[in-house]
DNA sequence: GATAAAATATACCATTCGGTATATTTTGTA
DNA sequence: TACAAAATATACCGAATGGTATATTTTATC
């Protein structure tokens, strides 16, 4: 890895939870000098503006948050156990989350309107990811026979995702854990009885 | 009604789509400026700074949907057919709320954090309001022997928003009135199936 | 219709914004 | 260690930011 490269990941790091706390238009180029401890030049050396710096912090947050929840799900072997993992995950990091500025897909959403236009193909694609890849593990559970069949692995996906994305906004801004953790036992519910057959 | 305070009204009613739809601190007073066809003086007349604008444009956007949601739900008579009006509201509107920037609520509960810091009680206040509005019905069904005895209506108001701010994160990002809808419908579900007796 | 007060417009302030040109330092290679 | 190239720092740009002091206009009362 080049010096320009690690500083390329150096800046997004730094930067990361600058972003998803402030948002885009809150957050100024001066605060990302402050945060990286380096200078303009630094920065415009390894990034063409602002905005390319936004994308990829946004992708890195996003990635990062997913990565650490597949890792978690993915320990598990039954779909219904990794379904457990994925409102389990919040259960044990919603500090960590918390202190990270929340959800990256819940701020980026509201944000990427046709203000910031530029990162709404981003976080579209990384909503249609979301979603996936909790169909994927229901389909698993569909296909094993551990859910019910006649289930709709997409629509019961985004019931989900949605329901979570509630709750991190409520939990958010009341700056109450029991209403994230409200949510999480809604979606348990929703996967013992609506698709354990 | 003083000419300031029509003057303070209008420069209301014409900074609120701004806002909801660009955030606040994507809003600038040039903005503003903009949008009311009046100059610095007029607003700076009426109003102490961008802060206090910003925040009587929430309390006007977050109260005009809440009326225009009690109105419909108060049209009805049964609990059921209340909150059933509450979700058609959204069928019916999506276009016009999604033309004003989207649900008010979840814009500014997404951007008052520690930034934009003086909001938060506002917001708290109103996502605390838009729990208890269908608390309110829902125990009304219990009262009146509608819905469940066992029911808990804060727990099921709780969940009725999350899924709906959720639905509307999607809607937003993704541009498709089919993610509204579909919260919609897990709405409606959760009437007649968890709550009705 | 004169006049004082209220409301709005104008012109300006210092600061910060995103961005750039260039100078300096650091890096890898011979 | 000499040296070219790459990477970073410095100093600056014009424009936009939120805000203010003051001049002008509009309003209401007599």
């Amino acid at each position: 890895m080049s010096k320009a490269e690690r500083t390329k990941a150096y800046i997004i790091e730094r930067a990361a939870p600058v972003f998803n706390t402030k948002g885009y238009s809150g957050t100024s180029m001066s605060d990302i000098v402050q945060a990286t401890q380096l200078t303009k030049g630094a920065i415009y050396g390894n990034f063409t503006g602002k905005d390319e710096v936004a994308i990829e912090v946004y992708k890195y947050n996003f990635g990062a948050l997913r990565k650490r929840i597949a890792n978690a799900m993915l320990a598990e072997t039954t779909a219904q156990a990794r379904l457990k993992a994925y409102t389990n995950y919040y259960r044990t990091n919603w500090q960590q989350v918390q202190e990270r500025g929340g959800c990256p897909l819940l701020n980026a959403a509201v944000e990427a309107d046709d203000n910031v236009a530029f990162m709404r193909k981003n976080v579209q694609a990384s909503a249609r990811q979301w979603i996936k890849d909790i169909r994927t593990v229901i389909q698993a559970g569909i296909d094993s026979g551990e859910f019910r069949a006649d289930l709709d692995a997409q629509q019961m996906a985004t019931s989900v995702c949605m329901m979570l994305e509630g709750g991190m906004m409520f939990f958010k801004i009341m700056d109450d854990r029991t209403l994230l953790f409200h949510a999480l036992d809604r979606i348990d519910r929703m996967v013992t009885q609506e698709m354990m057959r």
